[in-house]
RNA sequence: GGCGACAUGGCCAAGUGGUAAGGCAAGGGUCUGCAAAACCCUCAUCCCCCGGUUCGAAUCCGGGUGUCGCCUCCA
């Protein structure tokens, strides 16, 4: 059981994760109907989990942000439940694509990995995603790399063709095993995009290399005028799949918990990364296989290549949606399902924002008012501190396979109960609920918040330049106008202090409250 | 062609054998000079279709239909 968590005396069992596990030969593999699984780390109350990361050859976009939110949200809620997580991802940075962009941009593909993995940071850190604990690159990996490439080719998995190296995939027995596939169920090139372009140097294309077409590449061969890294096997650089068998090696060893990434990469990155790693150490390379599904616009997967794609600096800074709305929005999902991106649904989600950021908000607003002071410094482990009832459901719904849709209601009814009573508060001005009671869902909503990455800014400082005194004075004129009977003006006024965002909310008695928004 | 996934109200989305959570939107009401805010209430006899199992199914089984993903690169 994981070390000293107050989770522990609630729930004894942690997580079911609906994907197949994949110990070698485990018979949920050769079934790999998804059966929901308990999970069980390697090491008590360690966790080690592995992100397929990104390419850095542009901004990164939604589809990329759900991946990173999802697993960031798995990261935090683990770590919650008492486990020690150490969280890696990968940077792809010697690619096609990179290169492609450095020649346009006349520069190295140093510059434009740099640039985008910075953006990348950033972009992520807006959304308010945990840095990983370590950030492995393709182009720091190369001895690992170079070392596994050789013993496959020891092991007779690999071989070298024309300065390229090939992993056998036929030799491998498992594969296909965590995708599903056989193959001989599946038709190479199917897909119908695969074509074999003539090289323009006239080297013969990567098909003819190849025994076998499912074969993939784990090095190849410089082409004139690109980066290059010496080898065994000539100049050239590693190939896509190897670099995460490399570093998964480099960083945990052998065997890890839980493997993320794509939906997308299942078949074939997933599929390769197994058949390499084990065929080299002989051992499961991850216990679990999670998969976000896809952000779909109109049904459709968002993708570079279908041109679809909203980039996460679009949508916050040109579309001026709060990260936090992005996240919620992303979250309401159940991971595994793809999500559907329209305007409507970010525009259900920013008012629905609004309702928890009130709720999270509450302390700021009326703490003092209620003799509580706002901090939230009461230890997260401090059971009177929660309010269990929401915390036990909150915990049994990321329980079953990380359904932060159930888990995001439990918020909203914490929220909404705040700001029942708040809104109470400022029209009444009297309390109707437990000031205690009120503190602790309000905590309780703070806490799972955070689990959840959801993080209320403070409120900014009012827009408008008047003064409490001005509004007062404007407020008397408005009321001395109602007592005249010039609605006309009494109106003016009021619709002018809304424009300085001030709302007024008139009592019986020529009572004015004043709200600013 | 193969493999995989999904189909719940206007939109989003839980629920996986015991009689449909939640959010958004909408409608009605209270209040009000008006308006806004606020508060209260309502909103799927039904879960893609057809069979079957069961005392009982959105939930299990069989068969359809539709949508999507993967079989280049992709989160």
């Amino acid at each position: 059981m994981p070390g000293k968590s107050f989770l522990e005396l609630n729930s004894p069992t942690i997580g079911e994760f609906n994907y197949p596990s994949n110990p070698h030969g485990a018979p949920a593999l050769q079934h790999p109907d998804p059966e929901k699984e308990t999970f069980v780390p390697l090491i008590e109350g360690q966790i080690s989990m592995y992100c397929c990361g990104v390419t850095v050859y542009d901004y990164s976009h939604l589809g990329h942000a759900r991946c990173n939110i999802v697993w960031d949200t798995l990261r935090r809620y683990l770590q919650w439940r008492g486990y020690r997580v150490r969280y890696v991802q990968n940077f792809t940075d010697i690619d096609d694509k990179i290169l492609n962009r450095a020649l346009q941009e006349g520069t190295t593909m140093e510059v434009i990995s740099e640039t985008y993995i910075a953006a990348y940071l950033e972009d992520m850190g807006r959304l308010n995603i945990k840095e990983a604990d370590s950030y492995p690159r393709a182009t720091h990996t190369l001895d690992g790399i170079k070392q596994l490439i050789h013993e496959l080719e020891q092991k007779q998995m690999a071989y070298a063709s024309g300065g390229d190296v090939y992993f056998s995939v036929r030799k491998f027995d498992g594969y296909g095993k965590l995708s599903g596939r056989t193959l001989d169920d599946m038709e190479a090139g199917r897909s119908g995009r695969v074509d074999v372009p003539a090289t323009s140097d006239g080297s013969p294309p990567e098909a003819a290399k190849k025994r076998d077409p499912f074969d993939f590449a784990l090095w190849k061969a410089a082409k004139p005028n690109e980066p290059f890294w010496e080898s065994n096997w000539g100049n050239g650089r590693p190939g896509w799949h190897i670099e995460c068998s490399a570093m998964v090696r480099d960083e945990f060893g052998d065997t890890i918990d839980i493997h993320m990434g794509g939906a997308d990469l299942q078949f074939p990155h997933h599929e390769n990364e197994i058949a390499q790693s084990e065929s080299a150490t002989g051992k499961s390379l991850a216990h679990y296989w999670l998969h976000n599904g896809m952000v779909n616009v109109g049904g459709e997967k968002m993708s570079k290549s279908l041109g679809n794609f909203t980039t996460i600096r679009q949508l916050l800074d040109e579309g001026g949606v709060e990260p936090m709305v992005l996240r919620l929005f992303l979250l309401q999902g159940q991971y595994r399902k793809p999500i559907d991106f329209t305007d409507e649904a970010i525009a259900a989600t920013v008012n629905g924002w609004v309702t928890l950021q009130e709720g999270l908000r509450f302390a700021d607003q009326f703490g003092s008012q209620l003799g509580w002071s706002g901090e939230r410094d009461r230890g997260r482990e401090d059971r009177d501190a929660l309010e269990l009832d929401a915390v036990d459901r909150f915990i049994a719904a990321m329980d079953d396979d990380l359904n932060t849709s159930g888990a995001i209601a439990i918020l909203y009814e914490l929220a909404k109960e705040l700001r029942r009573v708040g809104n109470i508060l400022t029209h009444e001005g009297k309390l109707d609920a437990d000031a205690q009671v009120l503190q602790r869902q309000w905590h309780t909503l703070g806490v799972l918040a955070d689990i959840l990455g959801l993080k209320a800014e403070p409120e900014t400082a009012p827009a408008s330049g008047l003064s409490d005194a001005a509004i007062e004075a404007l407020i008397q004129q408005r009321t001395c106008a109602k007592q005249a009977k010039d609605y006309a003006a009494s109106d003016r006024i009021r619709d002018e202090l809304k424009t300085q965002g001030i709302n007024l909310i008139d009592k019986p008695g020529d009572v004015t409250l004043w709200t600013r928004s």
